[in-house]
DNA sequence: ACACTTATTAGCCTATCGGCTAATAGAATT
DNA sequence: AATTCTATTAGCCGATAGGCTAATAAGTGT
């Protein structure tokens, strides 16, 4: 297996037995090559920018800075890196800040290795994977959708609302509550220019005001 | 492979021709057996009942009965038969009302047959299994969870805005992109109290004004 | 070359918003 | 009985929002 085609694996784990562990496991493989390791989070975060994985997998059960907090500080420079979290608790709250916070994948440690390394290819192409056992713990926890007319045959005409690249830049500073003039500081334009996109952005989405543009670019995933 | 090792899968899907490929396609594992097909969710429900799968795999845009409807219906009687949605659609709420109402899984309809052999193993194994095209929906519609303590020993719960029924009834206007003055008619109340109700509910909230209240109240599902 | 889209700016005007203070009355709690 | 919480109303004020028209420049596609 070429060295280029490899899907390169960062270990963040305490117990050195594990540790060990899981990179025999993995460079079993010969299309996973764990090319970091790492005892804590401030390591970690170091061997990250170093070798730049593809797939990241971290305890969650750290000591000093803990998993969760460690996804979050690598999520803010980086979002494409897949993490699969890696924890022997099965708590929902553990769970949902997991994927909450930026994990694609939450596995429990008594996976199967070989298991294990199907989970980093299927992460590593961009799948959200569950462990069985917290699998219905993450899925209770995505809120319900009342409105049964969304799915309705006739609404497949939902078209993506085609927003410029600067509306949707708007759209997005809109969402986190910023007001006109906030949104022209932060684009460098004129009041004008933020209200013009503003004022686009609540045609096409055909609503009357931005409460309701934020509140379905929310529900929409438009952000 | 022995019948009772297989993996018993019903297919519910409207177009003949994709059911046919389903069928060709999984049929050719020798773990996975297809046992049933239907085209619509009132026979699908049939089948069900009458060869009790292990896997149904769920076309969400039938005729009639939708998918959506026919999850939750299942689910009333049957916990155990893990559900994968097979689609075409990427959106949002698609994604979540399917996952909400009782799916395992969220296969969109481009997906390697091949891989779709696997995503059943799994599937049928307990895992939440989410197409990359629509991970990232799915896990942005996870709550977040804020307090970091949790991961620690003790576990907190989780922390509750505490709006009065008034301010509730106020806020889901509020949502709803109502202005201070409909929902004073709304509320049949003048439009001081309702602005009142707003400014407690900001406050209470601690945002600047109700776009991030109505945003706010979306991510944490409080409406 | 011409039409179309996008991004930018501007001014004007009305409606709405949000903060402020302040009062009243009922209900629940202490 | 006194206190606290909630719901209700009111007025004032400056800031913000959103609709309207209109202009310019750059880039795209026909």
């Amino acid at each position: 297996m070429l060295k280029e085609k490899c899907i390169k694996v960062v270990i963040i784990e305490d117990f050195k037995l594990t540790r060990v562990g899981l990179r025999c496991a993995l460079n079993s493989n010969i299309d996973i090559d764990v090319v970091g390791e790492a005892e804590d989070a401030i390591q970690g975060l170091k061997q990250i920018e170093k070798v730049k994985p593809d797939v990241i997998l971290m305890d969650l059960g750290l000591p000093g800075i803990n998993g969760i907090e460690a996804i979050l500080k690598i999520r803010e420079f980086n979002k494409e890196t897949k993490i699969i979290a890696l924890t022997s608790h099965d708590r929902r709250e553990e769970v949902c800040a997991a994927l909450s916070s930026g994990a694609n994948a939450y596995c429990l440690k008594d996976i199967d290795p070989e298991k294990l390394a199907n989970v980093i290819r299927d992460v590593n192409a961009g799948v959200c994977w569950i462990d069985p056992l917290v699998a219905d713990l993450a899925l209770k926890s995505i809120p319900k959708v009342d409105d049964m007319s969304i799915i309705g045959e006739n609404n497949a005409a939902q078209i993506k609302i085609p927003l410029t690249e600067r509306e949707q830049e708007v759209l997005k500073h809109l969402v986190d509550g910023k007001s006109n003039t906030e949104i022209a500081k932060e684009l460098i334009v004129s009041v004008h220019t933020a209200k013009a996109h503003v004022c686009s952005i609540l045609q096409k989405m055909c609503v009357n005001d931005r409460v309701q543009a934020a509140v379905k670019a929310v529900k929409e995933g438009m952000v």
